[in-house]
DNA sequence: GCCCAGGGCTATG
DNA sequence: CATAGCCATGGG
């Protein structure tokens, strides 16, 4: 029933937690995780991770337990501010999520705060209708692209200006389509993914870091944007154009977890 | 009643 | 390009 895996490297907690992902809940240091149709648990303790519900397979492709974390720490680790927070949050890791419903939960994000943007999710899986268990735990499959066809339908979920960003986005894409975006470059797939209603490039970045692979991808939120302010640009007020050229130069292939890690640190430190 | 929340769109310098 | 006002909703 319950299986487990030897992980070096690696904080469930942290990782679930850092705001990169929706779909999860905690009782009691067990988490329950909701992704491609999947619904299973797990705990951590030690470099040992226990799981129920779901393959070996699929945990290590979901939270790139392949992927070698510590010689990418070690390549953004460039400047004191992303050393401390690598030192705090060592074995954060990026999830990789399905693309689908990574692009419409950050839909779902735009001037909303990370609980309310849980819970439109919620409400969102809720209007699918198809009800997934595992155990005694209850949850609904995230909809299909071609089960959401009017903002009527979306009412329930109350996600506001962001109801029509879904509709369009159900209309026009297929999953399929998506994935194809990991073969183009960077700068295009983004292109590609702005093209749809409400995806601007915060959103397409979030997208393609944590779903599609684009591990260069740093997305620039009001968080980070503060942040880099501050620490990289002496308080003063900054473009983004400067950003990006910025944090591209500075961090490298691998930006999109200096991110996720500034990010992290940043919103958990208030200062 | 006010302000803010993992933004984006549109109309303007 | 950079900025301002607006967008719908909930919580502090």
């Amino acid at each position: 029933m319950t299986a487990h895996l030897r992980i070096s490297t690696f904080s469930l907690k942290d990782t679930l937690e850092c705001g990169q992902f929706f779909r999860y809940t905690k009782a009691m240091g067990t988490y329950l995780v909701q992704s491609s149709n999947r619904l299973f648990s797990l705990w951590q303790k030690g470099d040992v991770l226990f799981y129920e519900g779901v393959e070996e397979d699929f945990l290590i492709h979901f939270f790139r337990l392949d992927e070698n974390l510590d010689s990418i720490l070690k390549e953004i680790d460039r400047d004191l501010s992303i050393h401390q927070a690598i030192q705090k949050y060592r074995g954060m890791r990026l999830i990789r999520q399905d693309p689908w419903e990574c692009l419409l939960s950050f839909l779902c994000s735009s001037a909303k705060s990370i609980p309310h943007i849980r819970c439109i999710i919620e409400c969102l899986c809720r209007i699918s209708g198809e009800k997934i268990s595992f155990g005694t735990y209850l949850g609904y499959r995230f909809p299909e692209p071609t089960s959401i066809q009017s903002e009527v339908q979306l009412e329930s979920v109350r996600a506001g200006f962001r109801t029509s960003y879904l509709v369009k986005a159900s209309q026009c894409i297929d999953r399929h389509q998506l994935l194809a975006l990991r073969d183009l470059p960077y700068r295009e797939a983004r292109q590609q993914l702005m093209n749809f209603r409400g995806v601007g490039k915060k959103v397409a970045d979030c997208t393609l870091l944590y779903s599609l692979d684009f591990l260069e991808a740093f997305p620039i939120d009001t968080w980070i944007k503060r942040g880099l302010e501050k620490i990289y640009f002496s308080g003063r007020r900054t473009g983004e154009r400067k950003m990006e050229e910025f944090v591209s130069n500075h961090f490298g292939p691998y930006a999109g977890y200096a991110q996720l890690y500034l990010y992290h640190y940043w919103r958990n430190h208030r200062s």
